[in-house]
DNA sequence: AAACTGAGTTTCACTCAATGAAACAATAAC
DNA sequence: GTTATTGTTTCATTGAGTGAAACTCAGTTT
């Protein structure tokens, strides 16, 4: 939020009220002093910048919780922004069925440089805390999704992933190596609290019809329902439905 | 765009920003100056708010044509606003499905007041100007479209929308109401040439899991392409798809 | 009931940030 | 070559945007 970057010729009301409507890619629903807190401005500054955003519609105000939300006005243009050959759309439904089977959160992650991003998901109805917001980058040496992303990848970007000068010394690349060995060999990939303490992943690579990788789908939750034993059988029905949405898409 | 209606206490430059951003509902890419005619203001106004814009993510450029286009924040966003269980999502790969088969461009209707909104649409891949921009809204009295909404509305709805005092004077009431006999024992409704010279469509009303009227579901091109008699005969089709879908809604 | 919190809203004086005109650069069109 | 037509920068002017503080209005606490 403190990011003024290097562009200058820019308009600083506008940057600000930008910043607020970034506020709710994390947050659902805010108030005025949260974002005002959370943006580090004056309370009628923001009261403002929100009356603006309100006036056009990139907000609302919830009738009954009188928070601010996200309004129609950003999915009127996001619609026109979606491609229909946009991923992200096309598999949620997919998505939700296999949520609705197993009972926990799908996500969806695609490699974008040295970093996965989440892409979509389709969030567990039992889970309290989400495991990243939609859009969420994360690291590509922890974490199932990470390993089949780099598993899966051509081999010069396998190696550039590898040679990435901010590798943390606490995770050996030998280690990391042959376990993409064994996850490709396996054709899934498992965590145990990797990522987070107390939360266990399985992930699937997620090929499109030439045969390419597109993304990882992966099945996440408490470590205490999402066992070893229960990832290991669970992972073919994971594995049949990453197949069938990759007939989806070119 | 010139629509300032009575909200005091907003920030002009930032009224002034998602005004720009809001020309990309009905346009993909558009230059500065464009934009600056669109929106009637000076070049170097237009030029400072969409570097605001550009800079947080909003808006890129595209690196071809140099023109702007919406950034990735905007799916982003849209992203954690997406309900899982909001139609327009669900149902598109439904959708596309449909227009494949069809080979015609596929709607999605709601009824909102006394005009429709288009929420979703899977475009021919021959058409060259679009049905109308996703978020568009239209008048009820005309098109096949509106008249499944209003058929299927509840006696009350039905009823608002006939006596709506902007009800133009040439679209005979009593020809209408016998249009929606008609359409409810069809349980499809077609039109030709209504709202637009030269276009027909086919439209069937989609019902949610409770049975509910949730959106018109539609079959828009050419009419000499969707003649009378094709229209018929893909009817079946298009019905049996609208089930399929009502299937996925609470 | 009074005092107190913690929401949102309004007022107001100050001043700096946003503005438009015009000049400028960089291509593309003729 | 000239002529349009992009996008970009400069600069003086001023009024739009700002923060502090006051205010309202519910809901809690004392």
């Amino acid at each position: 939020m403190t990011d003024n970057s290097e562009n200058k010729n820019t308009v600083r009301a506008v940057d600000r009220a930008l910043d607020i409507l970034l506020c709710f890619t994390d947050a659902k629903e805010l108030t005025l002093t949260a974002i005002s807190q959370k943006v580090g401005l004056n309370k009628s500054t923001v009261y403002r910048l929100l009356a603006s955003l309100e006036g056009r519609g990139f907000l609302t105000r919830h009738p009954e919780t009188e928070k601010y939300r996200l309004g129609f006005r950003v999915w009127e243009l996001s619609a026109n922004l979606t491609q229909e050959d946009d991923p992200a759309t096309l598999l949620l439904p997919e998505m939700i069925r296999l949520r609705d089977l197993l009972g926990e959160t799908i996500s969806l992650y695609i490699r974008n440089g040295n970093e996965r991003v989440r892409i979509q998901a389709a969030e567990s109805t039992q889970t309290i805390r989400r495991v990243a917001p939609i859009g969420a980058r994360l690291p590509l040496y922890v974490g199932a999704s990470s390993k089949v992303l780099v598993a899966y990848a051509d081999a010069q970007v396998r190696e550039k992933v590898l040679d990435d000068p901010e590798w943390p010394p606490y995770i050996d690349r030998q280690t990391y190596i042959d376990q993409l060995e064994e996850i490709r060999s396996n054709g899934y990939a498992t965590s145990i609290g990797e990522r987070e303490e107390g939360a266990a992943a399985v992930s699937v690579p997620l090929f499109n019809r030439r045969g390419e990788l597109v993304a990882a789908l992966s099945v996440s939750g408490p470590y205490n329902r999402l066992t070893q034993d229960k990832m290991k059988e669970i992972a073919p029905e994971v594995m049949e439905a990453a197949k069938r949405m990759g007939k989806m898409i070119k």
